[in-house]
DNA sequence: CAGTACCTACAGACGTGTAGGTAGACGCCC
DNA sequence: GGGCGTCTACCTACACGTCTGTAGGTACTG
């Protein structure tokens, strides 16, 4: 129907984008090839001339999402300044790329409950890393003495659930919830930050400078 | 019911067991019958005399998690007593039963991401309600005056996600975490439940206008 | 001898990846 | 600038494995 582009790469770029929705909803093993090719337009034996096969353009649709994650996150979690603003800058930063393309976010977190092994190799290259950056925050601030003394493994592991599940959530759940995108995802937003900088705070009047 | 034979009832139950494992690993699409078959040691098809077809065995897997977790929530969350003492109560019950059979949150995790109409269908009759009774929890909590004025939805999805990522998280992220199954859940529990506790304590001592 | 619990064998559907063909764009040479 | 080969992006047709669910038989048990 379209003119035939015939650009490689804007094919390519398609495919990703199809492949991310359908990858997003039925994860590695329940999408099926036949549907990225329709979604694109195109006949599905088409995908094997740009993608070696199936795991490759799994691979090829994550690497895009974290291409725009990682930055942000490295960025801001830069060991220097006051962490209760560094936490409050990648929290927002992060979840606004999310907002931004929520097929990104539930095909993390498709991804990462997912045992086979090209969802494991996924994770392995490119969630790990974040988590690793994350925890090594928290411990940072705890050495500094400006965090409370709370797992930092764990508090990341929090922090990730939670962002996830919005996402996850905002369809299982809509239901009951009725949700209205960017006005739930700001409230989320500030609930989450709210609960975030709550954990990490010391006990006793210590610091407030986040929000 | 038919007449109960003894041991119909026990392959049933092996069935079941092993389809948890199964479920919770590969999801239902993933998941295969003739790996359910090789775990209880019994030919395939002898699975179709038990259960109508995959979908049955997937609803009769969940609603054995279920109906162990199901009291355990609604007795906990009963509306009079110390609602700090009750959520505390709750989320060491839930995640003790959870730590007794870990199958048991990871596909339930699985379960919660997927998009499969056997999945939904699932969340929507099992999941939801608890949901629902958390959220109820939370805002009773605060119209008493007791809890802080967190988004009690939003803070429900964060304490489900954060249990449920633990789970997820044990197998994932194994390689840089050694866990020690006991001692981690315990260290996981109580960061958890600082973490809850703070979210929802109001800002006795801290100057923050929003009482 | 009747019912239960399990078996073997098979059908039919579905899904990935490949083989091989084609239409148009592009350079090249005379 | 018209014929000519070549490359690119996509196509049709198919091989082939895998998986669910069923048909129909059998052994054990009371």
């Amino acid at each position: 129907m379209p003119p035939t582009d015939r650009s490689a790469d804007d094919t390519r770029e398609r495919i990703i984008d199809a492949a991310q929705a359908i990858f997003a909803r039925d994860g590695f093993v329940g999408a099926k090839m036949q549907e990225i090719a329709d979604r694109v337009g195109i006949q599905r034996p088409s995908l094997f001339y740009h993608f070696k096969n199936k795991e490759a353009l799994f691979v090829a649709a994550h690497e895009q999402i974290f291409a725009k994650i990682e930055p942000v996150f490295r960025e801001s979690l830069a060991p220097n300044g006051d962490p209760f603003v560094q936490l409050d800058r990648v929290s927002r930063a992060v979840l606004a790329v999310m907002a931004e393309e929520p097929d990104f976010a539930r095909m993390v977190a498709r991804t990462s409950v997912d045992r086979h092994p090209a969802a494991v190799k996924i994770v392995r290259t490119y969630l790990q890393p974040l988590v690793d950056l994350s925890v090594a925050f928290v411990r940072d601030g705890q050495r500094r003495g400006i965090f409370a003394d709370i797992d930092p493994f764990f508090f990341t592991l929090n922090s990730w659930g939670a962002a996830l599940i919005y996402f996850i959530a905002r369809d299982l759940l809509a239901p009951i919830a009725k949700p209205n995108e960017p006005k739930d995802l700001a409230r989320f937003t500030t609930t989450l930050l709210q609960m975030g900088n709550r954990a990490l705070a010391p006990n006793e009047r210590r610091a407030q400078r986040a929000s």
